[in-house]
DNA sequence: CGTGTAGTTGATGCTCCTCAATTTTTGTGG
DNA sequence: CCACAAAAATTGAGGAGCATCAACTACACG
């Protein structure tokens, strides 16, 4: 019942029988209620995980890119499904090497990562209440400048559906959002590239990040 | 960086060097900043713990009830903020000690523990995350019949302010659904104690709690 | 060229919040 | 115990913020 934040330290301290593997766009690497056998660590490319709701609803808990860990449980069950968002290469190592390599002395690994993936997600869950749309958008983009931006631009891996369904919004709000940055020359677009972002005016996007947004675009349309 | 889940089995590794401490209505156990040097297990009585964000919103990330741990933290300081919501006992361990227990060979305690506290606070996200004001309160109070009942009924020791702060909904709307299960005949209130409630109607309520509501009270308002 | 998928834009209205007023409950001191 | 004040809870009206539905554009692939 666990899927952790692992990165490359804690998988050095396995360092033995990991396996490479490789997947196309949509390939599911595991399913909710599949045995948990491997931990995995992104090398390339960029993956999400999420919980589909009997009601057809799905809430894509986390964008996985290059350095992330996931798959690891407590139970023996995944709790969640991990689908590939680009071509893919992830590092996949057994579950039981991981679990010998961590009761060796140097070995509150696992806590750490336990400890760290808590904080994540509960510092995640307060950023997600009483936000307004512009807020989550702001700071969507801004985070995901951090993890992907190379010479300050990035291309977001992911569909304006994904973005909607990891903000808890719709994909209509995410563009209109998404729009309105642009036409206030926050950011732009690629040519004939909606996933390609240039970020202009980070500033601006850091006070709509953290500010009951003076920034309503929505008035447009009334 | 923590706030664990523990329980009595995890304080029974510390066994030694605890305090009883009690807090009446208000009092404030520790504040997000202050230093971490013990952690907690509820005797008897109510707490909450929550972040304070400048803008003046409060969120509740927990209610704490008799057996809940908390305010352990990996790091040196404490995240959020703990208040007694009743009169209240806690046992008070020095957290050096429970680091010292825990590397004592049966001790995976705190891992299981964080692992524990990452599942549930994920879990609580998944929840509320896309669901109405309507599912949210009946998933909150079957959890509290569940925590709090004894002989079918409980007393609620929060406020509708810190219901709302909790479920991210205004007060208003916390009692307008209250309000309307009551008129339902789903719940019951204690004569002139609204906050005694009874469950007349569980199956009801379970319905509500995972169902795009076809129970619209709002309507009556228009 | 169709056909399919992703993204955008517009019109409408649902769901809940905001603000304001009132009622109920709790707490305090006679 | 009652009287009063303060706090908590309820109720109502109206509007903000976003979802929903529908139409349309642009590209990708055969």
């Amino acid at each position: 019942m666990l899927l952790i934040c692992l990165d490359n330290a804690v998988l050095a301290a396995v360092d033995a029988k990991t396996t490479d593997l490789s997947y196309s766009v949509g390939d599911i690497v595991f399913e909710r209620g599949g045995p948990a056998q491997f931990v995995y660590v992104v090398k390339r490319g960029a993956l999400c995980r999420f919980r589909a709701s009997p009601e057809g609803r799905r809430s894509i808990l986390q964008f996985l890119f290059a350095g992330d860990g996931f798959g690891f449980e407590t139970g023996r069950y995944h709790r969640d499904t991990v689908q590939a968002l680009t071509g893919t290469e992830v590092l996949a190592a057994g579950r039981n090497a991981l679990l010998a390599a961590s009761t060796s002395p140097s070995s509150n690994v696992l806590f750490d990562a336990a400890a760290r993936a808590y904080v994540m997600s509960e510092e995640q869950a307060i950023l997600l209440r009483g936000t307004t749309a512009t807020e989550r958008m702001a700071l969507f983009l801004l985070e995901m400048n951090t993890r992907l931006s190379v010479r300050g631009q990035f291309d977001l891996p992911m569909r304006r559906t994904d973005i909607s369904d990891h903000l808890g919004l719709t994909p209509e709000t995410v563009s209109r959002a998404m729009n309105e940055f642009r036409r206030s020359k926050i950011i732009e677009f690629g040519d004939q590239a909606p996933r390609r972002i240039v970020i202009r005016d980070k500033t601006r996007l850091e006070q709509l990040a953290s500010a009951p947004s003076e920034f309503e675009w929505w008035k447009r349309y009334r």
